[in-house]
DNA sequence: CCGGCTTGTCTACGGTGTAGACATGCGACT
DNA sequence: AGTCGCATGTCTACACCGTAGACAAGCCGG
């Protein structure tokens, strides 16, 4: 009965019956223990819960420095989303949380040396960093919800007047990718007018307006 | 005792006590009632909450048409936002929720058009439309947040490399901007690239790679 | 041997959403 | 005028929830 067997049960059981069967009873039953035996290794709901989605953020694969940055970022964000996905339940969970288990910063820190790579100047690798996180989170949020809410974004998605009725599903994959492209293009744009501006400053050249 | 009743006592019991104080028994007692009458009026409590969201983003002024589509973008979003911050209780409902109420597509409309405007085939306004909304909401939800989770988040931008320690609040509309930024951007540059690709198909003229 | 500390157990409290039976009053129809 | 139906509000009850606080069992160093 350790924290790491605690998270594992949890997690189990999300994955089995969903985000809202992670109650402190339903997972006592799991482990087969007085629910209060977990508050002797976790302090309260929460952080068992986060505790659960580091372990499962530690299952992304992050990509090797060999790649050039706007794929090391996507590489990271589609991993995230595709391992949160793989645990339905817990995604939720997931998106709603800053990644600041152990595992969580390995991926901030390739996300932050994309950015840098990109040309952004330091302030705005943190401010790209947290646009980043939050389209993520915002991704899979829907992604996770679609069972429950899909039929009402294809509601407002049909509203609109174009022919888009049942064209892109909601939460999908597709979906996600091409707002993370639209990111991805204005960091780059981003990142080559600092470094524009940077030339400019050197006196290297200077093209005005 | 109406639905608009039930929902401004709602909303009002919301903006005073935060998001957690509006439960069906609270709710009840601030209108003086029983709890189950509410439900003679709403099928249930997440019905009640769409509805008090709903009525929030009623209170969002919608930019003119005579402003360009990136300022209407903008205006509309930061209206949002702006107003769901006027009510802090709501915000998160706000946020977790698509925009399918009568007020709710009126934005929804706005957002739509402007997207056409930039030059964006029918099948990425729907895309681009939902990249938007997702990304207002995981900014709102972070701002909302902000108090008690701010902390958290503080720590995870600290941790990145840059000297971006206290720079960046993380909820805050300078960020919120930011990454507003990176994203029209980015329509903009599909939507510049699907306007020359149109042209291309229709022979005006021919740029090869 | 014994005191303390970690760990698990039990009970209890105040809260939650809501199902289902009951009361009441108003409007329409015979 | 009488009666029925229906909308509305009330009450009780159920099955949960997170967790504070007191208690028991075992291990471990002094």
């Amino acid at each position: 009965m350790s924290p790491a067997s605690i998270t594992q049960a949890t997690l189990a059981l999300g994955d089995r019956e969903g985000a809202q069967a992670m109650s402190m009873r339903r997972i006592a039953t799991e482990l087969g223990c007085d629910p209060m035996a977990i508050y002797r290794h976790f302090p309260n709901r929460e952080a068992l819960l986060d505790a659960v989605a580091d372990a499962v953020v530690e299952e992304v694969a992050v990509p090797g420095g060999d790649q050039p940055w706007d794929e090391r970022i996507r590489g990271v964000l589609t991993g995230m989303r595709t391992v949160a996905l793989r645990h339905p339940g817990i995604a939720g969970h997931v998106a709603s949380r800053p990644p600041l288990g152990p595992r969580g910063r390995r991926v901030a820190g390739v996300l932050s040396g994309a950015l840098a790579e990109a040309g952004l100047p330091p302030a705005d690798v943190v401010r790209a960093f947290q646009a980043l996180m939050a389209y993520a989170a915002a991704g899979l949020r829907m992604a996770v919800d679609a069972g429950e809410r899909d039929a009402r974004w294809q509601q407002v998605s049909g509203m609109l007047d174009g022919p888009g009725d049942q064209l892109p599903v909601v939460g999908s994959a597709e979906q996600f990718d091409y707002g993370l492209r639209l990111l991805l293009n204005g960091i780059r744009l981003e990142g080559e007018r600092a470094a524009q501006a940077g030339r400019v400053q050197s006196g290297q050249e200077a093209t005005s307006s």
